[in-house]
DNA sequence: AGAATATATTCGTTTCAACGATAAATGTCA
DNA sequence: TGACATTTATCGTTGAAACGAATATATTCT
């Protein structure tokens, strides 16, 4: 019996601070939307940094983005968004062109094609997060937002 | 002027729901922890999941848990537990052996070298945490947490 | 004009994640 | 008991993501 107590206080042992255990209810709780977000994305074939990219570029407007400021906005290396980009425009999701000013840079813009699959995407997306996170209620949102908000800021 | 107006009215039409607003928060806040926390964990060569598989043999105990269980924790499929183990495994990280009782179940347990490289973690890992949500302080954390733990009950 | 810089791409590797199929042990039931 | 199903873990394959180094092209600086 000694041992068994001995073995459940070990367990114990690395104390868990109350950040840490904002830290992991974050991970879980994220991480369970990710995954409901994910199977309607499967339905259409995107894996979310496609999806992103997408939402990104229809928030951009028509003259699109460089790539770099798409770079900057995913927070993902030069050589992987070319890829993702690669893969968008190949289902012809989005368009690619030379800049003419600066023929270095090279804008993105999202098609009408890419345009007509977010639309389809809209109203489950929004049905999802409204089903695992209406119950919470206006002003427990509010409060939630306001609590992220101000994490973030010692967080760049 | 008309038409710049338009575009812009054009980029604001999917509305934001509070639940969207709230998704999106999560994401990024979590999104940016997550990356401070692969810097620690890339000093020691390790993956996210990996880690989370070593502080979930470590919470286990001296007796470890069926692979099965492991994949229950991580929601994670059967094989690619199997090859995270492996890795783990190779870097003798964790131990495996066939239980007598049931000798379909492979107990998996964490190793005194699993052991060290957590210990070696945990300060480091701990100090990220405070310095990143540190700043909330304890009411707004205990806060924080509560609200995920409600956002979770309907997430399942 | 020549050097340094910026932008995007290509190449290579590792890991993760999803799927199907298989092997071995156990459980079920006629 | 023996045929059949179920459980547990592994193997194989594929696609995608993430990290690093190197390259090509265009621009800027001196």
């Amino acid at each position: 019996m000694a041992g068994r107590l001995q073995a459940e206080i070990k367990q114990k042992k690395p104390f868990r601070t109350l950040e840490q255990e904002a830290f992991l209810n974050l991970l879980r709780t994220t991480d369970a939307l990710l995954r409901g977000q994910a199977k309607v994305l499967k339905s259409v074939g995107l894996s979310h940094p496609q999806y992103n990219v997408l939402r990104i570029l229809r928030g951009a407007g028509p003259h699109g983005l460089a790539c770099r400021e798409v770079c900057e906005r995913l927070i993902t290396r030069d050589p992987d968004v070319t890829r993702l980009l690669d893969r968008l425009e190949a289902r012809g999701l989005i368009a690619r062109e030379r800049n003419r000013k600066d023929r270095r840079v090279v804008m993105v813009r999202i098609t009408e094609g890419g345009l007509r699959l977010l639309r389809r995407l809209d109203a489950p997306i929004v049905h999802l997060h409204t089903q695992h996170l209406g119950h919470l209620g206006t002003k427990r949102l509010q409060a939630l937002v306001e609590l992220l908000e101000l994490a973030r800021e010692k967080t760049a």
